[in-house]
This record gives C-alpha cells, structure tokens and sequence, in this order.
DNA sequence: TTGTAGGCGTTATCAG
DNA sequence: CTGATAACGCCTACAA
C-alpha cells in the first residue's frame, strides 16, 4: 500500500483523515461523502460504494466537532454527580447512559467530589461544551446559582432536587414519606428512642429526611433527644463515627438509644460497625434503618433494612425528559415514593 | 436594554453568545476578545476591562467544540470502564479525574457495560471527540482489535491489560504475585483444599489469577479438584451462585474446601453470603480472600481479607502517562504489586 | 496594541 | 443525483 494522507514517518501527531480525503480517494465531493456518512439525501449506489470503500481504506472517523459545530447540537447529555465513588450514583448514570445509548447520544461524567467550587465548574464547562441537557444529582450549590447555571444550557434535569421558578425540571424522591416509613416501621416495632444519623446539611433531601423524621416523632408523640440527633457525610467512615459516640456517650450515662435511622446505606453500614464494636447487638439491642438500597445493603451481615430508590430508572427517565424538553414539551417534576425494604438489621 | 443578537422573542432555542457579540458590544475586533479570554498577547488595560465587562454582561462562554477544532486538541481524555456499578472502577476514574481536573482538563467517561460491542463503540465515539487520550480499564476486546482501536488515539493507556506491540502504556497489577499470595496466605495457615472463584475469561486478570493460583498450588504441591474450579462475573449474585453450588456439592458428597480465592471483592463477599446461608462458618470452616480492596471490604462482617490495589493511583498514573505522552515521551509499562491485607474473612 | 485574512472539518442551501 | 459555496465559532499568522 503507497502512502497516504494521514501517514506519518516521524513520532508527530497522526493527521487525521478528513471528509476532503475521502472524497478525494472515492473521486467525488465532500457533500457526497457526508450525504453517505449521515445517510441524508439521494446518492446512486454506484458511488455509495465507492464512497464505502474509501472511508473504509482510510479508516475515516468523521470529526464530532466540526459537525456539532454546524449541526447546533453534540448529541452529548452532561451528567453531574456528587461523588461517583458513592455507590448510589453508577446506579443512576449506569440508567442514564443505557437510555443515552439507545437514542445514538454520548454521556459526559462529571465528578464534583462534594465541592460547590467544583460543581460549579462542571456545570461551566459542560455548557462550554455545547452538550444538549444537564442532569444534575444532588446538586450541592444555592437555589440562585443553579438556577443562573441552568439556564445556559438548552435543557435540563435536577434529581433529588427542586428550584422553584429554576429551569429545570426535577425527579424528586418523597423524603418526607421516607422518613416517615422509617419511623413507623421502628416505633411499631417497639423501639422508641430513635437517633437520627443524618446527611450534610448542604444536601436538600438530607434536610427534607431530618424534617420527615422529626415530623414523624412528633406526630407519633415520641420525644426527640438533641444529643441523638447528628449529621454526617455519607460515607462509611462518618457513620461509623457518629454512632461510636452515641454508643460511647451512652456508657458514659447519656441518652441510651434502640433505633438508628441512616442518612443513606453507606452512613447504616458504618454505624452497624460502630455498633457491632461497641458491643451492641444489631438488631436486638439497636435497629438500623438505611436508605438508598444500594447492592451492598442485601450483601452484608446483617443484611440492611433500607429505602429501595429507583437508581436505574430515575438515571432513564433522566435522559427521557432531556429529549421531551428538546421535542419543546415541559414535562412536569415528578416525585417517586421509595418503598421500605425490611430486612435483618431492623426486623 | 435593545434587541441584541441572541435575542428571542418566541420560544426557540437561545441563539448562543459568540466571540463576534462580546466584540460588537465592547467595541473592539474578536481577535481581542480572543486574546483576553485566553490571555495570550498584549491587550491595553482599558480594552481589557472593556471586553471584561462586555463578556461578563452577555455571560459569554466560549464554545470548545470550535475552540478544539482550530486548535486540534481538545482538553479531554476519555476513560473507558467495563462498568461504573463495579466498585472497583469508580474510585479509578475519581482517581483520573482528579488528575485531570488540576491540569485544566475533562474527563469523558464511557462505560462498556461488560459488552465488547459497546466497549468498541464507546472506544470509536472518543475517537470522534477527538480526545487527546484514552484510558481503557480492563480491556474486554481481543488484542487486533484493541489496538486498531487504540492507534486511531493519539495517546493510550491501558489499565490491567497489555497489548505486545499496541500502542499503548499498560499499568498492570501483578496478578500472578496476588495470587501467589493469596494461596501462600491460605496455605500457610492450614488451610489445604482451596477453591478458585474466578472471573470471566474475557478478563486478562482472571486468566493471569488463574494462572497464579494454579502456579502457587502446584509449587506448592497441593492438587486441586477440578470441581473447585470455576468462573463467574465479577458481581456479588455470581460469588454466591458459585459458593451455593461447591456447598450443595460437598454436602453431596463432593470435594470438601476450606478456602476461597475470589476473582475480585464482589465475588467474594457473595460466596461469603453463600457460605453462611449455607451453614458454614466463615472463617472457620472456610476461609475466603477476595481482591481489589474495595472500600465495602473492611466495612462489613466478617471484614474481608483481600489484595489491595491502588485504584485512585492508578487512575491518577493513567493521566499523568496520557500527559508524558503528549509530551512525547514513550513511559514503559508499570506494574503494581498487590498487597495482601489480611482481616477477618481470612485470618 | 489591535485588526485582517484564512482555515479547522463539517453540513445547509441552492444550482446544475 | 451531485457539486459549489457559505457558514458554524474560534484561533494562527501576518499586517498595520
């Protein structure tokens, strides 16, 4: 085989092949060979396949750039999370991208490790990018703000959060009936000095859960100890720390507790640990309820009571109403309810 | 404030702010605008301040995708992962992006969903982003194809996987000591009718770990019962599947085992499950070391021991190797030595 | 210090 | 059915 554009004797950069070299090999115009490429207009069979052959020989990948650039669109979706090492996430983007790939569209990860800066960033850079809709999880930054991001991009999809008046349109998670799931589920069980391990404050459902509980102590017309009441980042490591100070400050004559409702999965299992350290029985001396239903929570010993969330199907419908807003329909926020999941750690 | 381009009256998609408006509005050319937002060349203070002000009243964001074409680079490395929902891989990618986030680049992640089909696609589509770089994670693709793939990038690591002759820089676990380990550990502590919970042989590290354990046990001149042999995918229902199965076939009279050499820590704590259901004690009656050092691993009971592996490092490594690489220089391969972390399931 | 011309690779539009 | 031509938004190179 004789050389070719796009061949390199030195260690530079490849050239790439371009349109123009196709068209050149296949002795038409650019138009044809994009007319072949996109399947767009009447082209004879007869150069279709000379066409065919050539961008085969060159190995031609057309430039996703340079056509999003006069098309208008990427055909790229921007998912933004918290923090995919929290297993909660790869369920979502998993849903997403599944339902991104059926429709021919790319998904753009973007990590934001917990850190409004970084969120912010992301956000930014994905509207840089041109990419076609946002799905944004548990957004971390103000209302204001992300209402101000939002609104560069073309559409846009907030899970497990509302803006009022924002642009985008939300996949919401009933946390008030959540927590008040994981109450009624103790209380009836008999326990009744309930510790509330929660999220960050800076994440709405870690407060609409705080609320949901408090409402529901309240109207079962249980008392609410304030040293039993503590937040957390959901990770292993600070549940784990947060309930060996409660079991510690129960040893030292503090408030004893039989039930321990989680902020998430990750926040239940360090807590069983803590427990299971201090010399308390999970579930005889303390229920553990979780939330999330990650893999994990049916893996471990003892399994773990939880709130099964929709991760896979919220990630779809995501990616769904991303293509509703594109077709100009307003699709209206939607709130799932998650069901309780009974299991070992809390009977 | 009148009518300026970008305006719309109906309900239409925003025309975008460009370089040209920034450059109407603050009265200069586009090349200025040009040099203040990227800071190259002399712009007065004045006309900066002027653009400043001009960008920051139309909230202008520069458009990548032209950005990139003319420039011929694109800032961003695309990481390609055989599934996101497998703990193993989030902590690599937050690894790489991390690393990429502090030299101003993105990250494009692609998840293959354990399908060489989409492993392929996903591998074409980054090639028509024109990424800078690619990062393959467990590679699923037999080597012709991969490296066609891979030279169609102008800069490739593979992680877990070596190509002789591809293109790219591979940083490899070494399996075969992981394994060696593993069985040495077993072994040592008197365990003698060991089991191989493998992974699915697409995997290179499942025929490399396969390959160890066989290795280790004939050096150490122990037999192996083909029945304690098997593969299965690397998720938490396949360990268990597998662990029910030897269990219902040693109460059958089948070969006995006391130990337990999982493919990764998702198999493991899924035979572990088993064991238990099963009515063995782990690890009394059968101990079980799983790899990857996931962060569920010492979080749950009985804590798993397992082979450590640095997935953040590694993810971060990939990068920097993707930046030598644009810098011209060829980095060898790499290989990582597995650490044994001995804990409860094993001790 | 600032601006003009040209091109990056592709597609829309309009002629033939 | 096929091809010229003009964008898309930006940047490199060269002038002024």
């Amino acid at each position: 085989m004789t050389d070719r554009p796009g061949r390199r004797g030195d260690g530079s950069r490849p050239r790439t092949v371009t349109n123009a070299d196709v068209a050149a090999v296949a002795g038409v115009s650019t138009m044809t060979v994009s007319r072949v490429v996109n399947g767009t207009g009447r082209v004879s069979e007869a150069t279709r396949e000379r066409v065919r052959r050539a961008i085969e020989e060159l190995d031609y990948q057309p430039n996703q750039l340079a056509r999003s650039l006069t098309q208008g669109r990427t055909r790229t979706i921007g998912i933004v999370v918290p923090d995919i090492t929290n297993p909660f996430f790869p369920e979502i983007v998993r849903g997403a991208e599944d339902a991104a790939w059926a429709a021919g569209y790319t998904v753009a990860l973007a990590n934001a490790v917990e850190d409004q800066a970084r969120e912010r960033a992301a956000l930014r850079n994905l509207a840089g990018h041109r990419v076609d809709g946002v799905i944004v999880c548990s957004a971390r930054l103000p209302d204001r703000e992300l209402t101000d991001l939002l609104s560069a991009h073309p559409a846009s999809v907030l899970i497990n959060r509302q803006v009022p008046g924002g642009p985008a349109v939300s996949l919401m998670v009933d946390d008030l009936l959540g927590a008040h799931l994981a109450v009624g589920h103790l209380l009836e069980r008999g326990r009744k000095r309930l510790a509330l391990l929660g999220g960050p404050d800076r994440s709405a459902s870690a407060r609409y859960r705080r609320e949901g509980f408090l409402a529901a102590m309240r109207e079962a017309g249980v008392s609410v100890s304030d040293a039993l009441l503590t937040h957390c980042e959901p990770v292993e490591d600070a549940g784990y720390e947060a309930a060996s100070r409660w079991a510690a400050q129960a040893r030292a004559g503090g408030p004893g507790f039989d039930g321990i409702v989680a902020y998430n999965d990750l926040a239940a299992l360090g807590a069983v640990r803590a427990l299971r350290e201090a010399g308390l029985r999970v579930p005889e001396d303390v229920a553990v309820v979780g939330c999330d239903d990650i893999r994990m929570a049916s893996a471990v010993a003892p399994s773990l009571t939880t709130l099964r969330i929709e991760k896979y199907g919220l990630g779809r419908l995501a990616v769904e109403t991303i293509f509703a807003l594109q077709r100009g329909r307003k699709p209206t926020d939607k709130t799932f309810a998650p069901e309780l999941i009974v299991r070992e750690s809390a009977p």
